[in-house]
RNA sequence: GGCGCGUUGGCCGAGGAGUUAGGCACAGCUCUGCAAAAGCUGCCACACCGGUGCGAAGCCGGUACGCGCCUCCA
């Protein structure tokens, strides 16, 4: 398949390196509250790209970090749990925060199962085996508050350091950076480790023969986990646009500091942000949503799968409740096809010629071009609403909705059929129709309403389709 | 200030030098006792100014506007 890689800024041919397995690093989340519905939407990308890859022949290894400690959980957790222990208190936040997102994945179509998660406080030693390693190999110094990875032994080790994109002296410039507070040698250095602070969860940690009981930084996290989890380098790493910089560049200078080829992933895939009118959703903008607002207000939660899947990954993409609106009528009309499962009325078979499938399947091997795969799509909806679906292809079609539900996640084949209450109510109705008896037959109508079926007459009889809830 | 991306119909959103994207909304029509979230039809758009093409919305250059990154961020 092809993808875009940051790497290079052009779409590439995407293979494993051995051929067959991905291995693939996703950008998880930091669980130190809910996730905004801008969040969901890098995972949603990941979901797809790891069903894509799926589709496209490859096994997949996926590891997805939590992010449990940084100065938002702590910082959390001292706020929410000020009586505990400053680790019980982290624990406590973060175990619920991750509750709440695996949740949030599974309401969104996206698959936890065949996604090795990975908690940073489960991997404190890697980190600093790795941070030792760079301190014993030059790369790393020691301050009064932390360990910091320099930035100029990086380059003086003849490594770039600017791989994902241009850094000039003028986005550079030290002048630029407040850092007043940190006892770094350069303005760029970053943080490997923090020294203890009052009330901080700890690690013990000593280096040089000096005590250095604190907690890891964020991007040594990253790096740490997918060396572990993966191996290195890997295949591809994804995450939002705006983890571009500094945190993968920073991750591929920690990591490669002493390899001989500066390589952590060969692809890096990001993509585009959620925009709310027109601006980035962001908890510090206070203009987000989080998957419990949108569906307090009556939406489904895949119909915001749908909304994401409906522009390309690359895009920036407009979130607005009408925009919500229209994917969740979308929607209905895409379960209303793959209920025609239950009632098996057409006469003519077609639907192993249709080329939709195929279509779709290449249209998200083109770097994941998810909209145009809908689009596709549509024309197999038009299709089974105009012509039904035989008893000779009955099979086909389930199988067909599996495939589907395979490469976008949107629960078509999961569906369940009407009760025989409600088959005999429709029998009912057909036999008041023939009777013409047009007074019953609308209060029988009326009567599958109020229990949420909606009912079209057809010249293969009635077709019953499920009403929006509301 | 630097780096990068974008500007498509009422809204969302692909495509990308000559041929219908698709969806949502809206309007008309059709089958129909009624009805339909069914079908058909209509709405046929690509910011602006130059340039290169037989031909440009698509390529090149510029202008305007917008967004993002350079600080935690999906």
């Amino acid at each position: 398949m092809k993808l875009y890689n940051t790497l290079t800024r052009t779409v590439q041919e995407f293979a494993p390196q051995d051929g067959s397995t991905v291995r693939f690093y996703s950008c998880g989340p930091t669980v130190y509250d809910h996730a905004h519905i801008g969040n969901l939407r890098a995972y949603i990308v990941a979901d797809t790209l790891h069903r894509t890859l799926q589709a496209a022949g490859y096994g997949v290894r996926r590891v997805m970090n939590y992010t449990d400690i940084d100065d938002k959980t702590v910082k959390r957790s001292q706020q929410k749990y000020p009586n505990d222990e400053p680790m019980a208190a982290l624990k406590k936040l973060t175990a619920e925060y991750i509750k709440i997102f695996l949740d949030d994945m599974r309401h969104i179509g996206n698959r936890v199962d065949n996604i090795i998660f990975m908690a940073a406080t489960d991997n404190i030693e890697p980190m600093q085996k790795m941070i030792a390693d760079l301190h014993k190999k030059g790369f790393a110094y020691l301050a009064d508050d932390g360990v910091y990875f320099s930035i100029d032994a990086y380059k003086k080790s003849g490594k770039k350091y600017g791989q994902l994109l241009t850094l000039t002296a003028e986005n550079t410039s030290e002048a630029r950076i407040q850092n007043d507070e940190y006892d770094k040698e350069s303005a760029h250095d970053f943080a490997l480790w923090k020294a203890q602070k009052p009330g901080e969860p700890t690690w013990p940690f000593t280096l040089d023969g000096r005590d250095l009981t604190g907690r890891p930084g964020w991007h040594i996290e990253c790096s740490a986990m997918g060396r572990k989890g993966l191996g290195q380098p890997f295949d591809l790493h994804t995450g939002g646009v705006d983890n571009i910089f500094p945190h993968h560049e920073n991750e591929i200078a920690q990591s490669t500091a002493d390899e001989q080829d500066p390589i952590l992933a060969h692809f890096f895939a990001h993509n585009e942000h959620l925009l709310v009118d027109g601006k980035k959703m962001a908890k510090s903008a206070n203009n987000f949503y989080t998957l419990a607002d949108i569906v307090q207000k009556g939406y489904d939660p895949l119909a915001f799968r749908l909304l994401i899947l409906q522009s390309h990954y690359r895009s920036q993409a407009q979130f607005s409740l009408a925009n919500l609106e229209a994917a969740q009528n979308r929607l209905q009309s895409l379960r209303a096809m793959a209920d025609l499962q239950f009632q098996v009325k057409g006469v003519e078979p077609w639907l192993n010629t249709d080329p939709s499938l195929s279509s779709m399947q290449n249209a998200l091997f083109e770097d994941l071009n998810t909209p145009l795969a809908l689009g596709n799509l549509n024309n197999l909806v038009t299709l089974a609403e105009e012509r039904l679906i035989s008893t000779d292809e009955l099979e086909l079609f389930q199988k067909m909705l599996q495939t589907l539900d395979q490469l976008l996640g949107l629960g078509l084949a999961d569906r369940q059929d009407i009760s025989q209450e409600q088959k005999h109510l429709i029998t009912k109705r057909e036999q008041t129709r023939t009777d013409k008896a047009w007074g019953k037959a609308d209060e029988l109508r009326k009567q599958l309403a109020n229990q949420g079926l909606g009912i079209r007459d057809t010249n293969n009889g009635p077709i019953w389709y499920r009403l929006r809830e509301k």
